[in-house]
DNA sequence: ATGAAAGCGCTAACAC
DNA sequence: GTGTTAGCGCTTTCAT
């Protein structure tokens, strides 16, 4: 029932601890036939090393920490699978944690982590400076901090990775200029987080470029749910703003959006065009399938892994800052 | 930069290490005063318990493995929060594995898992036998396994956690009936699943009961995607079946199948009324909203914790079935 | 009430 | 090329 240790091969075999532990990594300074004799050895007890104690060794939980805003969109899903492919076969075990876009839960999950000794932490933040003095006190003791999507206060000296908010927003703004629509209304999201001044910037900046700004048409929200998204367009249509489009920060508030349009009977995009930023399965889940900009989501999530691996090996490693190029998929909801 | 041990106590206190101990697991066999000293010292120091050294001490890697089919619906990701809510204020950290529905990663990841050392495993199976001996090899090492929603064949002796699949389908499929439907199309999901087989008789148990059984109207699919459901409706209007309902296994298959409907222009509920199995937050982002039988996913991830508990803890301890209650939800979709 | 010492499984100086 | 020993941080007999 209990497995086999090196202890235990080393009495099988009458060698030393010492050998085996060598033969088992491959070290030079073993016989030919000794190592082939622990190898074969150690096949036949079912010899698994313990990874608790290689970790007691090295002084490393072989733990990261991961830290989302929310579970119910693919998103983080997306994002994880990417982290999982490249940690698992590493060796490397997760804690997971998500706050519900709620900065105070988001904090006790730092402090969680902080108490399960993790190696390092990746986030995709739920507010861009609420928790800055945690992330700092995280770093100085050692333990580096990843950001993936949305990403903290510049001051913060970390690796990141993103994608090109402000250009992708430029480009899809367009594409609803493009296609006929001057009425674009923006449901932006709180501008507690980067991204959405980032896009609402790329917005801007198109609205301005063809002269059809107007401010009555941008929507705050108070959240980021689908919920939020409905209330967004019951507002636009209580103070009877006329729009022929809508650009929306998420698939979720896009598509909170959508519902509300349907309920109200106005066709998309027939009366009013749907486009979002994010990419997750959700859009094409949707009746009409929503435009929207793909990230390349499990694509961030292995580079994320990858930036906290450098981190962990040498922390004094310069932080980089990636951004990966996100792709215009075009349709039902904006053709 | 390094953290305070236990060594760094008694050094600082002159005192034994043993004490140091002690007096941080509130054993009775300390000095008041010594065990004030020695937690204020652990305070100012800033200790923290080396957790690896605890599971090394202890046997135990104090991680849990998570296998489930799927991560692009809210469901695994509703569980898991369950599962986080139990565990993780334990000190246990996870690995969660997710092989889109194929046998064969599920077999890779379990086998990933027993790498990992596990403490035990929870597990939503994606085919019914197929990876049965490797449950049995993983229980044969003494590791618990605890299953819920999709669970294995009866043989195993496992705790399990579940819903009632029968006679919640009998109900919705009664609903649909009182509603006035009477041409009942059934998306059943593939049958190497227990509960697509039981989700089918209490289908069956009602048709028949009302005599509008017609086997026509029974698709069987060959995975559970969003177009494994559209398929479906394909295939019935292919065929000219005629049906003014459809009961489909998941809220995935469901959504897929309104997708179709609504591509071909069929309106839901006046000409096809739709609903499902499953409650995930997807049933209330569609348009229109879908009646589904809502599962209390987050508690089922609970309760799995803590049978997985009682099995760490005792592996003897005998297996329980813990059946929840499950809600249906009536949404625009059928109404 | 406190201390000394062993040991969890493994690796890595340091001998020889 | 192999063995001896110490040590990672902690708990737990066994002494005292």
């Amino acid at each position: 029932m209990k497995r086999a240790t090196i202890k235990d091969l080393s009495k099988f075999l009458s060698l030393s601890t010492s050998t085996i532990s060598r033969a088992l990594l491959n070290d030079k300074n073993v016989n030919f036939e000794t190592r082939q004799r622990v190898l074969d050895a150690a096949d036949q007890l079912g010899y698994k090393p313990n990874l608790t104690a290689l970790n007691l060794k090295s002084g490393k939980s072989k733990t990261i920490g991961i830290v989302v805003p929310e579970m119910v969109t693919p998103f983080s899903a997306k994002v994880l699978e990417g982290i999982q492919n490249v940690l698992y076969p590493l060796g490397y075990r997760l804690v997971i944690t998500q706050c519900d876009e709620n900065p105070l839960i988001e904090r006790e999950n730092l402090e969680l982590l902080e108490g399960f000794d993790v190696d390092g932490i990746i986030i995709n933040v739920c507010h861009e400076t609420f928790n800055n003095d945690i992330y700092r006190r995280i770093m100085g003791q050692g333990i580096p901090l990843v950001f993936f999507d949305r990403i903290p206060d510049k001051a913060l000296d970390v690796s990141k990775v993103i994608v090109d908010d402000y250009i992708k927003t430029s480009l899809m703004v367009e594409h609803l200029v493009e296609t006929g629509r001057k009425r674009i209304a923006y449901i932006m999201g709180p501008p507690t987080i980067r991204n959405v001044r980032e896009r609402f910037n790329g917005y801007k900046r198109i609205v301005d470029k063809y002269g059809i700004f107007d401010k009555r048409l941008i929507t705050q929200t108070e959240g980021m749910t689908f919920n939020d998204g409905r209330n967004a367009i019951q507002q636009l249509l209580d103070k009877k703003v006329e729009f022929d489009s809508v650009f929306a920060f998420s698939d979720t508030l896009a598509i909170g959006a959508m519902n509300f349009l349907l309920e109200k009977s106005l066709r998309i995009p027939g009366d009013v065009a749907v486009a979002s930023f994010s990419g997750t399965e959700l859009s094409t889940m949707v009746y009409p399938q929503l435009t929207s900009v793909q990230q390349p989501l499990t694509k961030m999530g292995e580079i994320a892994a990858e930036l906290i691996l450098e981190k962990i090996k040498d922390n004094s490693t310069p932080s980089k800052t990636v951004s990966l190029d996100a792709l215009l998929v075009f349709r039902t909801s904006t053709l």
